[in-house]
DNA sequence: GTCTATACAGGGATAGAC
DNA sequence: GTCTATCCCTGTATAGAC
C-alpha cells in the first residue's frame, strides 16, 4: 500500500476512533507509518486529509447498505437485513459521528459528504418502503418518507445508547422495536 | 452567580457546543470571566470541572422529559408530547453528544450520568408503554422494553441526521415516522 | 518523495504572590 | 479566593537538505 493510501486509511480509523478534533497529525503519521514531510508532500494539510477520509468512509458506508437493499427478499426482509447486518455496535458509525464534529459540521466541504451519505440512505429506504406499500405489504397509512428517516435515526441514535450503557444491548432492542413496529403495519 | 457556578455553567455550554476534547480550560475561564487560578481553586482539573457540568446537564435533561412523561393525556399522548417538545435540534443533545467523545466515555466517572440518564428515560418510556398497552392502547404485541429503546433512538438518531443535513427537517420526519408506527399500533 | 530541523500557538497544569 | 508567572508537552505547520 503506497504512503499516501497508509495515511488516508489510518486518518478514517483515527477519525472513527477520536473524531476530527481529537486526531492529531502526529498520530496520523505514527499510525501510517509516515514522517511529516511525506504527509504534507501528499495533502496541503489535516483538512485536505480528511476529506479523502471522509469522502472514502461514506462512499463505503453507501456500498454496504446497498447490498442489503438490493438483496433478495419482500421490502421487509431487505430492511431487516439491512437492521440486523453484523455490525462493531460499540465503535458506532464512522461517518454518524462526524456530526459531532464542530469542525466537521462547520466546513462546507467536509460535512457535504456526510450530508450525502443520509440524504442517500433516506431516499434509498424511502423509495423501498413505497414499493413496498404499493405492493400492499405495507398499510397505506404508511408514511414512506417520514418512515425511512425513523428507521435511520433508529440506527444512529442506537449507537448514541449503546455506547452510553457501553454495551450493545440498547441498540439491539432499539431495531428490534422499530421491526416489531413494522411488522404490526405489515400482519394488518 | 459565584465564580464556580458561571465555571460550571460555561462549562456545560462549551461541552455542548464542542465536546469534551474541543474545550480547553482557557476558553472555559474566559467564558466564565475567571481566571486560571480561580478554576483550579474550585475544581482539580479539567475532569472534575466537566464532571460538575455533566451531572447537572443529566439531571436537567431528565427533569424536562419527566415533565411531559407526567403531564396530561393517554400514554400516546404523554408520548408525543415529549417527542413534539421544542427543541433546539440543531444543537443536538447534550448529553448524546458526549457519547461521541473518547475520553468520556473511556473515564466510568464521566460516562457514568450519561448511561444513568438514558437508563432512566428507557425505563420510564417502557412503563408508559406496558400502562398503554394494559389499558388497550396499544396492541397485545407491541414490546415496551423494545419500543422504549426505539423512541429514545429515533430523538438520538434524529439529531444526528439534523446536524449532517444542517436542518431540522430530518429531525422532524424521524420523530413523524415512530409516531405513525406508534399510532397504527392504536388504531387497530 | 521522504527526512530532520525549526517555529510558534495552545493545552493543561503548578507555584507562589497578593 | 484570585492573579500572574512559569512550565512542559502537543498541535499544526513550514523550510530546506537529501
Amino acid at each position: 500500500m503506497s504512503t499516501s493510501e497508509r495515511l488516508i486509511e489510518s486518518t478514517r480509523e483515527l477519525l472513527w476512533e477520536r473524531g476530527y478534533v481529537g486526531t492529531s497529525p502526529k498520530a496520523i503519521q505514527q499510525r501510517a507509518g509516515a514522517g511529516q514531510g511525506s504527509m504534507y508532500h501528499h495533502f496541503t494539510g489535516k483538512p485536505d486529509l480528511a476529506l479523502a477520509a471522509i469522502r472514502r468512509t461514506a462512499e463505503e458506508m453507501r456500498a454496504k447498505a446497498e447490498e442489503q437493499f438490493s438483496g433478495p427478499g419482500t421490502v421487509l426482509e431487505r430492511i431487516s437485513a439491512y437492521l440486523l447486518r453484523e455490525r462493531d455496535v460499540l465503535r458506532g458509525c464512522p461517518v454518524g459521528r462526524l456530526t459531532q464534529d464542530p469542525d466537521v459540521v462547520a466546513d462546507p466541504a467536509l460535512r457535504a459528504p456526510v450530508d450525502e451519505t443520509f440524504a442517500w440512505l433516506r431516499a434509498r429506504l424511502a423509495a423501498l418502503l413505497a414499493e413496498g406499500r404499493e405492493r400492499g405489504e405495507f398499510a397505506a397509512a404508511l408514511d414512506p418518507d417520514a418512515t425511512a428517516s425513523t428507521v435511520v435515526a433508529v440506527l444512529q441514535g442506537g449507537y448514541v445508547l449503546a455506547r452510553a450503557a457501553d454495551s450493545s444491548e440498547p441498540f439491539h432492542r432499539a431495531v428490534e422495536g422499530v421491526l416489531g413496529l413494522l411488522r404490526q403495519q405489515h400482519a394488518r
